[in-house]
DNA sequence: TCAGAACTACTAAGCCGCTAGTAGTTGCGA
DNA sequence: TCGCAACTACTAGCGGCTTAGTAGTTCTGA
């Protein structure tokens, strides 16, 4: 399994979620219109490290690489949650969310999106029941 | 502000909520019971690293300490789970469950669970509102 | 062609988290 | 009273994260 990706390490991975491919000096740039600011050699150096840990991987393109993700967004974010959700709350998914709202009051339509998720679980619970019935 | 605590020293601060207060062995010993086997002196390290940090502070009972909580409990879930949330999720609470949910599909209980939270929030975004027309 | 700009590989230092040991102190039971 | 058991203070090693520099390579424009 890949390891799971440091505070820094997600950054330079949502850029590449986001971008698909990038050389070091397009993420470098990226981070620096985002309020980080690394020397371009840090960049390098942390993208070397996550490609030792599976990461990300790299072409040659002309003189300079290019950096892809080779981890899926979604996979990610849920071996995330998941992690933190049983080290934290050991697994109660209801303290999990109600610390998060507690931490910054959702909108209304926030309120909606979860509600909308929440339902939508609920039916595909019912469907698989149907599907194979005990 | 209090720092936030390491997964480890949050194993040792779940400890103290539960019991209010307890001597190094009796969290050394709890945390064996919890298949967690580390050294007495290594607890000891941990508690004295973490009254620096002023996550907990200590008593002297007879020949031993009394060690005891310096955080609450809500308060320290609170801000992991909304350091998390902006860190991983820039804030997007629906990702930010929608993930979790992922991980470990919820039961029909805690679906429910769930839902009557959210709708406690809407009920009080309601009265809120009215209370404070604009 | 060749100098300089841009790029990469390799190394490293500082800090923190985690773990545990050693040495020194204290209190209790015989 | 005195020795042992239990306790605490202090120190330390290892590894990982973060950051960045230096040295060496490569390409391009004049």
């Amino acid at each position: 399994m890949t390891p799971k990706p440091t505070e820094r390490e997600l950054d330079l991975l949502k850029i590449l979620w986001e971008r698909e491919r990038a050389t070091v000096r397009e993420i470098y740039e990226t981070l620096h219109a985002r309020d980080t600011q690394l020397a371009y050699t840090t960049v390098l150096s942390l993208l070397q490290t996550m490609e030792r840990k599976g990461l990300v991987g790299h072409e040659a393109e002309g003189k300079a690489y290019t950096y892809f993700a080779a981890v899926q967004r979604e996979r990610t974010f849920r071996e995330l949650a998941g992690s933190f959700l049983e080290q934290v709350f050991g697994g109660a998914m209801d303290e999990y969310l109600v610390r998060a709202m507690e931490s910054r009051q959702p909108t209304a339509r926030e309120l909606d999106q979860l509600e909308a998720m929440i339902a939508d679980y609920k039916q595909r619970r019912r469907s698989r029941k149907k599907d194979t019935p005990s």
